[in-house]
DNA sequence: TATGAATGAGGTTTCATTCAT
DNA sequence: TATGAATGAAACCTCATTCAT
């Protein structure tokens, strides 16, 4: 491995540390709380260090989002690719809601609010590029699988964009009320039963009787 | 009407204007971006007078939720004490949905948003009380339609609360989908549409076949 | 005094207060190691008051250069409209130049930086159109004495604005230059003397022989 | 030519090349505006090597000043010794003022800021050495040409350093009063034109009637 | 000698909130 | 009750400078 490469990974990696510190802050306090000398600390780095890798702030969180949606995008095409029935798929969309929310309960709320325009305004329109490419992809994966459904003649006559909106505003926001539940009454964690709950419905709902 | 009455209603007039003139700065800048001098500005009121009515910034924007929660429901209660099958009550809730939508698109945004942490810090314990209140009363009022539901036989043999949070999550979460890719991609208005192929989707898979 | 004239003179005073001290600051550390703090500090103020009064850093700045181009601006004036030979006029030119030297110092500097374009930045539009008219204002008056000395036969013939500018370069320069070397090597003040040698020079090759 | 001197001389080269890309970026955006690294980049070095270079910021700006302050003295000089009448003297100053704001038309504007205080803070003793003696015998010069003409009964009998200072102040004023008067109103040149009415009205202003 | 990633102090600016009137 | 000038804490971000390589 040449030096040139070295250096590159190592850059990567602490890219990488950056991120993973801003995950964690912006998960406990939120945007507008957290600040960038924590995920600074966090990251055991000063804070002028993450303006080497962020333009801003807003970037940084953008970061996040678009980790993830090109992580959603990636397993959703994995999903459509697969030799399954196209209920099966349904299910498999169901399991990376269930991932993501795993992997970080706070994704999909970032990812709602990140769209609905409170931000933005400070985007790069590199980074607005790719938010938008990478919501296209997982969605576009999405229509292709209701697609099928609907040419196999397994799925109602509903036009497809529809349908497949339908299933990513279900799936996402029943993932985003649960959790707030959860958080408003302490409830403990419904998302995966409700979840599963849910796919029966849209499973049944989707199909030609 | 006595004088102490009239004051009350004065009173609750210029509360009502506050929290006005507080949706539509919220609405446009965003919780963080609004500045209480600006809501003062449209109240036409002056930035110290909203601390005579709000403990502070927060509560007034948690106002705006409690507020539009009631109005949901109140509306909710309406339908599930109408007189008119479980499957015309589940259009009913959609219904209510596109109204809360087209009143003020930022709302359920909003409510997530809240309920999802970032904010919740500053409450008073009484305003987090209304919050819990309100919220659990229309979820409950939800819930009520679906048990209905399943004990006269129409609906699936799945846990109450579950489908509750199904048909809750789905509306919602469909509702702020779309209305997030209409801002993305300035595609026109599909909130409409998709929420009524949801319905279709909802209430086919909701049904025993 | 009405109540209100009682509150736009207490505004104005305090608008003077701030850069009064503002111009103490900025003759001490310059426009770049002054900080706003102290500028505060300097006013018994806080430093959020300071942006009450003045957009940012740089307008305030600009502000002290108005005040004294007005200043001059009408001093000039006023001489140009008296009573007294163009020669005579000439040495008034020279007097408001001591008088606003030893108002402040730094004055003249000012001007100069702040017209070579470090700055201006932010500037709002409505600062640039008082910092070019005051600046044409003044510049308009000489331009008009030396006219007049052309027109009564007594100066050489050469283009009046070219002139002027002769007289106002000549005149601030030196005031500039005597002061630097002075601050350089500790020299005593000899600005005046060396002002009124130069009218002395100026006025003997200002006239026809 | 030994090793050594060649290491020396590629050392010397390097500085030249550091001051002339701080010389092009200082001019653009002055002294505060200007980044160590926007001159780095230009000079094709990275930033750390600057300071090998000079001291700091302050000392790589004042370089700049005291390289034409050296300029500057050297040409008086030349004028000094030349076989020529004082008149014909003044106007070769006139032509050195000429000539260095052809040069780099920031140059007199940082040479009055740097003297009136605002840097020189940072600067190492050995640097103010050098500013002071430049300074000294550029002016020394000048001195000496004033003399020259009052001994030789052609100027007026004034004290000799002040008529250098209204020499040397006028010439550096004007230039700096017409170059910010195009700056502001974008009129057109008039720095050549305005100074040769200058020595115009200078020469005719010091030689006795 | 040269690099350039990292530092971290420190500046400007904003804005929720207070309080004297 | 209403005002709105003043506060001052705290945030973001920059950039001169250092130092391990």
């Amino acid at each position: 491995m040449g030096i040139h490469e070295r250096k590159l990974r190592e850059k990567q990696r602490r890219r990488r540390d950056i991120i993973n510190a801003a995950r964690k802050i912006f998960s406990v306090k939120g945007f507008n709380s957290a600040t960038m000398e924590e995920i600074a600390t966090e990251a055991e780095l000063s804070p002028g260090t993450l303006y080497l890798y962020f333009k801003n702030k807003e970037e940084l969180h953008t970061s996040l989002s678009i980790d993830i949606l090109k992580y959603l995008s990636t397993q959703i095409h994995k999903v459509v690719n697969q030799d399954i029935c196209v209920e099966e798929k349904i299910v498999r969309f169901r399991d990376v809601f269930i991932d993501v929310y795993d992997y970080d309960p706070n994704i999909l709320i970032n990812l709602f609010h990140l769209q609905s325009g409170e931000t933005l305004h400070n985007l790069s329109e590199e980074m607005m590029q790719h938010l938008k490419e990478n919501s296209a992809r997982a969605h576009g994966a999405i229509i292709q699988v209701v697609k099928e459904g609907i040419d196999k003649g397994i799925f109602i006559d509903e036009h497809p964009v529809a349908l497949a909106d339908v299933l990513w505003g279900s799936y996402a926001g029943i993932v985003l009320w649960v959790d707030s539940k959860r958080k408003l009454d302490d409830h403990k964690d419904f998302v995966r039963t409700t979840l599963t709950t849910a796919f029966k419905v849209m499973i049944q709902g989707l199909k030609k009787n």
